[in-house]
DNA sequence: AAAGGAGGCTTTGTCGGACAAAAGGCTATT
DNA sequence: AATAGCCTTTTGTCCGACAAAGCCTCCTTT
């Protein structure tokens, strides 16, 4: 056990990207307010324009700060930002398995579906119901099918009205819906099942009965379940490599 | 409705930092490895050391590779990796609501205890135990204990050994937790209700008792709720920014 | 006079070279 | 053998430069 910590003297450029995020942390500089050129940051900072340049990389990389078409830096709306995209990819790393995904995505959906209970309004509910009309006139598809569910579970989501809940679910559902694909190639019946439980759902969450909301949302993940062990998948193996690089790219457009 | 996408011509330092995360996803390259010195990827990839350096801060700040003390290149395991504290940042700047932590964490800590009921082993009880006897000699000291209940939660994650679901509760847990310390100092008999709360828990989860432990898990989030209101907060202002840079700067060391 | 294009200015992305400070390794001294 | 001092490597920072791409302004053309 050690009395002191290692010190660390910070670099220039973690200390621009610092006085940098310490602005819109504190709300001095806004979402969609321009940061200035890289000449005007020199000039501020006095340092070298390397430097500036290492500190904006970093910070573009948090996700505050975005460079539109190489043109200007604007503080961005720290939404998506890439960040549950990076953390799938971490998760995929540490070889997680796909029990682990289902299980969380257990808690998550059914949590995520009382909310919409509670919380969904009329315009949720008629992009759920458009979602299902999609969903329904594309059974045959599977990369289709696979897209709308994803998308379905994100509405939910977005109906709660929790924007905590709504980021907690998305690293986990990156690498859990995309193999939905996989699943309706595999097993026929599945995509029809899938429409029928989402169907249920959107029904529950209309009449805001909680109970039934989570009885078919936790049948429709057993149902996933199901149909990736029937797909030939076996539950505790890790999430591929190479699945992960798919899902990722496609998350990053 | 346009047809075509804009098209992105990637830059050098874009496609250094990419031809080295290629390696660590795809496993060629494995935590604990080296990267190998700015000069070795100079010479590799045929740049420039600056743009060696810019691709380098990018993968830096995406959790892949660390460097010890200006030294030499590592990938990193991708655990945390401050990931969640940047998730916890930007919820703080979208103004997230104490009821929006709540409700998600009344989903996460449930799902939570759940997981632990049906998979912890005898160290996992035993940390538990350990973290409860420190809690019960610590109730006087509001910062002593809002550490320990942070804990507390996390150890709970990691005894269901669910990695997703123990990354996916980190970012509401990193802004929800730290409230415990105000409340405490605010509200006398907080720590004891909270240490007879986390008994039950433990003794639940070692009697595998899902519904009990769900009962008082329940009891325990809504007790930090009543507590919360009582010490003069409003569930639904939102996290201050303030707060929220002080819970950032303490999870980042 | 309005639309469109040409040129000039600004800014980014990249390059080459340079140097001080820190870390690591090696040697010589005690 | 332990330690102190020196040398080498590597990082962090700086300077200056230039091509390409965006942006702006002004001029030409219809």
């Amino acid at each position: 056990m050690e009395r002191f910590d290692r010190i660390k003297v910070p670099s220039a450029y973690e200390m621009v990207a610092e006085a940098i995020e310490a602005e819109i942390v504190s709300g001095r500089l806004r979402p969609g307010d321009e940061i200035g050129t890289e000449a005007a940051l020199v000039r501020q900072f006095g340092v070298n324009r390397s430097t500036v340049r290492e500190g904006i990389r970093v910070l573009e990389q948090g996700g505050l700060v975005r460079r539109e078409a190489s043109r200007k830096l604007f503080v961005c709306e720290p939404r998506a930002g890439g960040l549950s995209t990076r953390i799938s990819r971490a998760l995929v790393l540490q070889d997680v398995t796909f029990r682990e995904l289902f299980d969380t995505a257990m808690v998550l959906e059914v949590g995520s579906v009382e909310g919409a209970v509670v919380h969904a309004d009329a315009d949720m509910l008629a992009a759920l119901e458009d979602n299902q009309e999609r969903l329904e006139a594309a059974v045959n598809n599977p990369v289709v099918v696979a897209e709308l569910d994803s998308e379905f579970h994100a509405l939910l989501a977005r109906a709660c009205g929790n924007r905590v809940l709504e980021m907690a679910r998305e690293p986990a559902a990156l690498l859990f819906f995309p193999s939905t694909e996989m699943i309706c190639r595999r097993v026929p019946e599945g995509a029809g099942r899938m429409a029928q439980a989402h169907r249920f759902i959107i029904d529950a969450v209309r009449a805001r009965d909680l109970q039934l909301s989570r009885t078919w949302m936790r049948r429709h993940l057993v149902d996933w379940r199901k149909g990736f062990v029937r797909a030939g998948r076996e539950i505790d193996e890790p999430v591929e490599r190479i699945f992960a690089r798919y899902a990722l790219s496609k998350s990053q457009s």
